[in-house]
RNA sequence: UGAGUAAGCUGGGUGAUCGCGGGUACCAGGCCGAAAGGUGGUGCCUGAGGAAAGUCCGAGCUCCGCAGGGCAGGGUGCUGGGUAACACCCAGUGGGGGCGACCCUAAGGAAAGUGCCACAGAAACAAACCGCCACAUUGGUGGCAAGGGUGGAACGGUGCGGUAAGAGCGCACCAGCGGCCGGGUGACCGGCCGGCUAGGUAAACCCCACCUGGAGCAAGACCGAAUAGGGGAGCGGCAGGGCGGCCCGUCCUGCUCCCGGGUAAGGUCGCACGAGAUGUCAGGGCAACCGGCGUCCCAGAUAGAUGAUCAUCCAAGACAGAACUCGGCUUACAGGUUUACUCACGGC
RNA sequence: GGCCCCAUGGUCAAGCGGUCUAAGACACCGCCCUUUCACGGCGGUAACCCGGGUUCGAAUCCCGGUGGGGUCA
């Protein structure tokens, strides 16, 4: 599968093929219709982000627009992620079109789940 | 006023706060890394499209030793011009469509050769089923191709003459072919004359003319550590291998001499000043385009930068996101807007 | 980002301008066989990715689009 990861420059970013795989591969999981959240801890004592969306989502726009969401919520709400773990989020098909309320709403009930 | 044709332009705006990529000036001279190298803060500047798309053509650039010859293969196909080049563009020619503005057109060659033309039909390039006529008289011999019938297509078409019946057998016009004359750079057009017939298909093989080496920035170049082996020149031409397929040719492996280097993870460059943008000239040209002069620098990421919130205006925002760079084509697309022209109706 | 393939019933697939009204196999439906099921036999439903063009005629040839897949650091 094809996928599309970004970093941002602001706060920590997983950029490795293999970072992905460990988080993939060790972590735990929580999924909904429209999102799938991976998580690790990583013994750095910081949190770090990668973002997934896949050509499935939809063209490049929405792709971007649904990683630009993304990511902006994570920035603004970074004090509600537990430190020491890698994030991998992975976007789904269901999402496109939503606006950034309804993807926060979306993102931080997911995050209570995983606690 | 309505209907329409053609060619363009535009593709939400403004302000505030937080956040991101790039450049630059100043400050800091710390942190990460084995090294190469990367990274911070503040101010200022700057930051997606007309299609950025599809990857369908053409180029630049890079490597394949040189980018060489022949064959094969591939492409283009009315004419002239534009261009770095093109399958693109402009102007024209022929053909087709529309009352018209205007639009469409893969449009060389079928008397160089080969193949195919199912079914039907007598016959699909080779003729005679029903027929017509003459002589015989019943089953024959000879002549003919008008009419019928089949088919997408049937051996030029219509008319008059002619004949036993008929036929370009003769004549007129039309279509087609050849020749001559005139015009045009040319495709072609106009006129005259001649003989009297040549089916279609080349987006079937093919012939003719012209073009064409292959891969692609994940090309390729460099840096550093480790591990271990290479590169250049000359000689030689037997064997093996490489250079897009084959042949020629040529290079390497071989020997001698010399020199200091290749490969995977990583990093840097390539990477943005260019067939560049824009304005102008009573510039050249019907035009595409070309030329002169002035002004400007206009994304440059590398897991990949444009988002969020608020206010406000309106017609309430379509298709859609750079990844080496250009020139085209094709496809997607809400709305707004400009110019020229055509037809119909009405008024002056 | 570049390059390269493929598309025919629900599935796997043959075809290479004309008897295509499209072969075959599995699957599905009905009938027969069997006490019943399976196997077997007979019959049936069901397809050329889309839009143009060339040709008398296109699943096939040409052009454009759509949707899948592979490969290159």
């Amino acid at each position: 599968m094809r996928q599309k990861k970004q970093s941002m420059g602001c706060f920590n970013i997983l950029k490795k093929r293999r970072d992905f795989r460990k988080t993939y591969a060790g972590g735990k999981v929580v999924a909904d219709g429209h999102l799938v959240i991976y998580y690790k801890a990583n013994n750095l004592g910081i949190s770090r982000f990668g973002f997934s969306v896949s050509k499935k989502v939809g063209c490049a726009v929405k792709r971007n627009k649904v990683r630009r969401i993304l990511k902006e919520i994570c920035r603004k709400n970074q004090e509600k992620f537990l430190n020491g773990r890698d994030y991998v989020i992975v976007s789904r098909p269901g999402i496109v079109g939503k606006s950034y309320q309804k993807v926060s709403e979306i993102l931080l009930s997911n995050l209570r789940r995983l606690g």
